[in-house]
Parts: structure tokens; sequence; C-alpha cells
DNA sequence: AAATTGAACGCTTTGTTGATTATTCAGAGA
DNA sequence: TCTCTGAATAATCAACAAAGCGTTCAATTT
């Protein structure tokens, strides 16, 4: 068996062991035994346990930009209206993934306790689709705020924490999750377009 | 001795326990001893460990809330500038007095975990100091969004929840927390003063 | 030589025990 | 009657032992 294979082989086994019966309950020498080899030969395809839970987080991370990314260059919808859509489907996602499965929400743990690089390398992630998006929308000629747009995605970012991972941090609801969202959503929105602001106020003189 | 004299005095013992030797080595012997009494007479004063605690909680943060309130009608300064003040003011104390106190870090924990509601009230407190803010700006003719002002303020505060109790969601340093909290500011403020950059705008053209 | 094993090591978790502590309350004292 | 005490109670904590597990590596197999 090739290598990726049997690396293949140890994701499948790990995710079905983890989303069964969680990360802590579930033994090297289980995810061994489902693929056939010994403990110790897991070793020579992960570095640890926990790598093997970083790699099934990435892949199921990596279908999720994925997602993003068509969000971001979404047809008929304006930069912000796709910042929008952007931040809104993220909230969704990581709601529903983690309410309806306590195990997701015991890797997310473990994941960004033990590695805490890996939230880092997320945010990297996104924050890059920000900026995508914003020079998608300079290239059509909306109007984008001045200054260094990896900065503006970094302050982005910032004021939209709480909703990132809602459940760490409060016990709201996703519908008043929503709505606060969606309040602050227009605060930064309007911030981020002052001109076209100015514009419809020139227009209404 | 009267009620309120006694309450004092167990509040004064406490809290030197609690800043000396933390609230979990401290045990209501040691206060009641303080104090001349017994432990079980500190049950007719309060009903447990914890209120303790947060009555001396509610004490200092009652100190820091007139602190805030007089820089809410900071002379000399219009809203947005109050706004900001306010908010670094904020970021400036909480991250001072945890980090170089650890029982203060202790006590914090200890509260907000117990205490939900306690974390929720001192949200409403500062949320109405901004409601105020605004009020008063409007009241000097100032640009003010439309809108409900309780909810404007209520997506204050989620925008800038990062820095609220800083070294509790991450390991950012004061001078980074900073730089960041006045990005996202400057996100924020602009898009509360649409109207004065289309002021600006005008004047330009 | 390369791949694989499984026993051995040390760390972490779990379970258990005993002691400490918050809290209660019957009764003593004012 | 009202205040207060201190012993009784129940919950929590700390310390220790045992078990389990991740990880390593010398030995074995291919």
């Amino acid at each position: 068996m090739s290598k990726d294979a049997a690396r293949d082989k140890i994701i499948y086994a790990a995710k079905c062991r983890f989303s069964h019966f969680g990360y802590g309950k579930t033994t090297m020498a289980e995810v061994a035994g489902d693929c056939e080899m010994s403990a110790g030969n897991l070793y020579r395809f992960f570095p640890g346990k926990l790598d093997i839970a970083e790699a099934i987080a990435t892949e199921d991370y990596e279908n999720h930009l994925n997602h993003l990314r068509k969000i971001a260059v979404l047809p008929g919808k304006n930069g912000p209206e796709r910042l929008r859509e952007l931040l809104f489907e993220e909230l969704r996602r990581t709601y529903h993934k983690l309410e309806k499965d306590p195990r997701a929400l015991e890797m997310a743990q473990v994941i960004s306790r033990e590695r805490p690089q890996f939230a880092n390398w997320m945010l990297a992630n996104e924050r890059k689709i920000i900026v995508e998006l914003m020079e998608e929308s300079e290239r059509r000629g909306e109007y984008v705020p001045p200054g260094d747009k990896q900065e503006i995605a970094e302050m982005i970012q910032s004021a939209t924490m709480k909703f990132r991972y809602p459940q760490l941090w409060s016990k709201l609801t996703l519908p008043k999750l929503e709505r606060e969202l969606d309040g602050v959503l227009k605060l930064l929105i309007e911030g981020l377009c002052p001109l076209r602001m100015a514009a419809q106020h020139e227009n209404a003189a």
C-alpha cells in the first residue's frame, strides 16, 4: 500500500471513530486495528494523534473554504452584499456544526487548545478571501475604503469575532446571533462605504 | 453593630484576604475571625461566599463606572472621540487589572463562571453610558446615526467584544490590542458618521 | 534494506480516600 | 425575641495509587 493510501485509510478510520465515540475515547490502538496495523506503525504516517485530528479538520475546512470562495464572487451581488453572505455563512456553518454534534465541539476545543496556530491559519485563509473580495470590488469600479486591505480585513475579523465560534463565548441562539451580526454589519458596511452614502446625499440635494 | 456596618466590615476583611491569598485560599472561618465573629454568623449578612466576592466586585466596578461616566461627557471632545476614549479606557483598565494581579484574574473567572448574570449587568451599565453619550451628542447638534440608540450601543459592544476581557480570548499584548481597537473603531466611527463624511466630500467638491 | 511489530516507558487520566471547607441549624446567651 | 455560636452535615478539594494510553524503539519479518 502506498504511503498516501495508508494515510487516507488512517484518516478515514479515525474520522469514523472520532465522530462515533469522540476524540478522547478513541485510542490509537483502535484506529490501528481498523487499519489492520499496529499502533506503533501509525507513527510512520503521522507524528501523533493530534495530527490525525488536524488532518481531518483540515480536510473538512478546505471544503468549507471552497464554499466560501464561491460566495465571495457570487454574481449579481456587490461587495458589501458578498461580505455579508460570507460572514453569515461562516456563522451558520460553525453554529450548526458545533450545535448538533458534541464530537465536533470536542475536536474543535482540543485542536484550538493544543494547536493555537490552527485557528490563526483559518483566520488567515478567510482574511485572504476578504482581501480578494475587496480587490474584485475595486476591479468592478465599486467604492472600496482606502488603506491597506490586509489590515481592513483584519479589523473586520476583529469586529465579528463574537460570531466565529459563537458557542464558546455565549449561549445565544442562532436567531439572536443573526440579528446581532446583522446589526454589526450594518454599522461596518456603512462605515466601509462613506462615499456611496455621500453620493446618495449629493443626489438627494 | 448595625447590619450595614457588619456588612462593610465583612467586605473589608474579605477584600484583604482575597487580594492577599486569593479567593480559593481564603476560608469563611478566616474572614469571620477577622471580623471577630463565627463563620456561621456570616450567613446572616451574605447568602454565601460568592456573594461576598460579588459585593466586592460590585463596589470596585461602581468606581470604574463613575470614571467612565466622566469620560463620556469629557469637555472639548465630540461624540466619536468620547466613544473612543471610553472604549480605550475600558481596554486599558481591564488589561492592567488582570495582567498584574493574578488574584483579580481568579476572582473575575470565578464570578463570570458562577454568576454569568454579573457580566450581563456590567454590559448593560456600559451600554447605558454609550446611549447617554449619543443622546448628549444629539443634543449638541452633532450627527448621530438614525435608529434605536439602545440597539446601536449593543452592536458597538458586539463589535468590540474582543477588547473587553482581552486575556480570556487571546495572548495579545496591550499595544497590539490598542492598534486593533483603533482599527476597529476607525471602521465603526466612520460608519457611524456617514453624513459628516458626506459633508466633507461636498466641501471638497 | 525497508516495513512492521509489540513490549517498554513515561505521561496523563481516573478512581479512591481522607481532610478541608462551605453551609445549616438547634440551642445558648443577650 | 433577637442575636449569635459551634457542632453537625454535606459538598468540595488534595493527595495518592492504579490503570490506561500515546509514544518510542529494539527486535522481527518481509
